[in-house]
DNA sequence: AAAGGCTTGTGAATGTGAACACAAGCACAT
DNA sequence: ATGTGCTTGTGTTCACATTCACAAGCCTTT
């Protein structure tokens, strides 16, 4: 509980522990060592106690992490511990498969509205959720949504991305292969599949 | 040209160069400085001038850098500059929007070869490309195949590396929320989208 | 041919994160 | 109670990455 400050490449593997631990192949396993959950993520386990050390004393010398606390705890420092609603917009083909996706679960996401501006779509339901038309994406507003993932064009991305700052989204993912121009206060992620694959050649 | 070591977090930024170069503003642009990319991708432009750097002095003072040449020399780099061919297994959902990407072109990537387990699928054509049984996986290695995207559900995932390991295969994007045991030999990209919205919340 | 105005390239300084290695501490057995 | 064995938590060291700031250098103009 101590409130030191968490440095951010922590900060991004703390999801990695959250689903390691979620999917743990001994499911009825009370304790965890750094040990143990480092063989499983290929990582090593100084690093994992470094991690855990952040967010206070959590372990017990001699033997380990208690896996439901460090669950709880993970959850409480990346704030999903309640569950987050966030919106879709583009319900093509990246989209349609987005939505379906069945890790959002464990961190609790809750995909509560999917937008498109094809008329072709809208009216649609995909996954239960209904495709409204982009020109009412501004509701959200009154629905307090706090995250969006954009999986439109690039060329309509930052257009999309506008109206979602403009409606209170604070935090983006960015499926789509562009640079989002966005204040300093909205924090975006952008995620492009070909740019993983772009630099494995030079791996090679 | 000179062989400096570049260093990791360089390479990851290369693409995003490439990226950004190849879809200019204006077009017909010859020439860009450090300052000006820089303001298109939000970054600082000793980070970029310090990037281009390691592979040798590719700018002209007082004017920027050429950018048919800077792109040809990243491609250089990250050895793109011929078209490698990948192999996407899991022709679902998400297979299916990945094979369709427009992205993959500018990196001069080609989608060789689909696999899928689902009888369904196997046969039809995705994007120009026929489904093949992933039992016929192994098939790759006398095409020499080095890349490869995985798209299966996470519980059949390891068992496709494992084959595609086996079929020679030196790179993988998995998309599967999973963490996959290679050899060292072989490098991993784990992208879960999931994973990037988990981290948001707590910059809110 | 010299000056002026930009922009690069890069040492040096700073910041940030990873890895090491071991003392501290807990549980269990005796 | 005491000892033993295992695992955490962390100070320290090392490695890597970013940022700063400015001399060096090229082009254009006069």
């Amino acid at each position: 509980m101590i409130a030191r400050r968490i440095p951010d490449e922590t900060i991004k593997r703390l999801p990695m522990y959250l689903r390691a631990l979620t999917y743990l192949p001994d499911s009825a396993q009370v304790n965890i060592s750094s040990e143990a959950l480092a063989r499983l993520m290929n990582t090593n386990s100084a690093q994992i106690r470094k991690d855990f050390s952040y967010s206070g004393a959590l372990g017990i010398r001699g033997i380990g992490y208690n896996v439901e606390d460090l669950i709880k705890q993970i959850r409480h420092i990346l704030k999903i511990d309640k569950p987050q609603k966030a919106t879709l917009v583009g319900a093509g083909k990246l989209g349609t498969a987005i939505s379906s996706f069945p890790g959002f679960g464990v961190y609790g996401f809750d995909i509560a509205a999917i937008f498109d501006n094809s008329p072709k779509k809208i009216g649609k339901k995909i996954n239960g959720h209904p495709v409204q038309s982009v020109s009412r994406l501004s509701q959200i507003k009154t629905r307090n949504i706090k995250l969006a993932i954009i999986a439109v064009p690039p060329d309509a991305a930052q257009e999309i991305a506008d109206v979602l700052v403009k409606a209170g989204v604070r935090g983006i993912v960015n499926l789509s292969p562009c640079f989002l121009k966005v204040p300093k206060k909205v924090k975006v992620f952008t995620d492009d599949i070909a740019m993983s694959l772009a630099t494995l050649p030079y791996y090679l």
